[in-house]
DNA sequence: CTCTTGATCTTCT
DNA sequence: GAAGATCAAGAGC
């Protein structure tokens, strides 16, 4: 009764898989970046499930850690499963999972969540109602799960942070990544194909 | 609907 | 001193 590959939900209707452990970021950052569409992340109990991502790589002239480290990108260069938060633009704050291995310093950006936990505490922080302006962006979600520097440099696989696998398929597409000025033809960005709750409408 | 602009401040050169 | 992995509001069509 579930070979439904068109009539797939957007997603929010399957279970979460089992909690991952920082091994499963043990790889290539183009590996990881596709198999977290889909996963449940939360923080403090709130989120929801990952639909957008971008992978960021050292040979990257986009990455932070191109030009080596450096004190705010340090984390890059250490072990992979660990969170790399960041100020953008004095304003926003932006969150990646470190991949692949000591001293290689790749990461995968967190570029939008469908809400599925503490829809009640994502409006409150964000000043909006609409489910869909809630995650739709790096910055946006973030303030919808509280993080901030306090949350940066910690394990994924340990409170106040919840990681959680996709359980079945997923359709996903790619493209090119959003608001660079360097590398900007690379197809580094990952979406769950079809989802209202992407950062754009492509 | 699309396009442009201002806010705001840390980081690195 | 300039640039930047963003967002929201406002103008124009």
């Amino acid at each position: 009764m579930d070979k439904s590959a068109e009539t797939t939900p957007p997603d929010g209707s399957r279970s979460p898989g089992p909690r991952l452990r920082k091994s499963f970021f043990a790889r290539s950052v183009h590996e990881v970046a596709p198999d977290l569409i889909g996963a449940t992340f939360l923080v403090n109990g709130v989120g929801g499930i990952i639909v957008e991502v971008e992978a960021y790589d050292q040979t990257d002239p986009a990455a932070h850690s191109f030009r080596g480290p450096t004190p705010r990108n340090a984390v890059m260069f250490g072990p992979p499963g660990y969170t790399y938060v960041y100020l953008s633009y004095g304003l926003n704050w932006c969150v990646n999972f470190v991949c692949q291995a000591a001293g290689s310093a790749a990461g995968v950006l967190l570029r939008a969540i469908e809400p599925t936990h503490g829809l009640a505490a994502m409006r409150r922080r964000r000043g909006v109602t609409d489910a869909k302006a809630l995650c739709s962006g790096p910055g946006k979600l973030c303030e919808a799960l509280a993080i901030t520097k306090a949350l940066s440099e910690l394990p994924i696989d340990r409170s106040p942070i919840a990681l959680h696998a996709r359980s079945g398929g997923a359709e996903i597409a790619t493209g090119v990544r959003i608001g660079l000025t360097k590398a900007v033809d690379l197809p580094w960005r990952y979406e769950l194909k079809g989802s209202k709750y992407l950062s754009k409408r492509f």
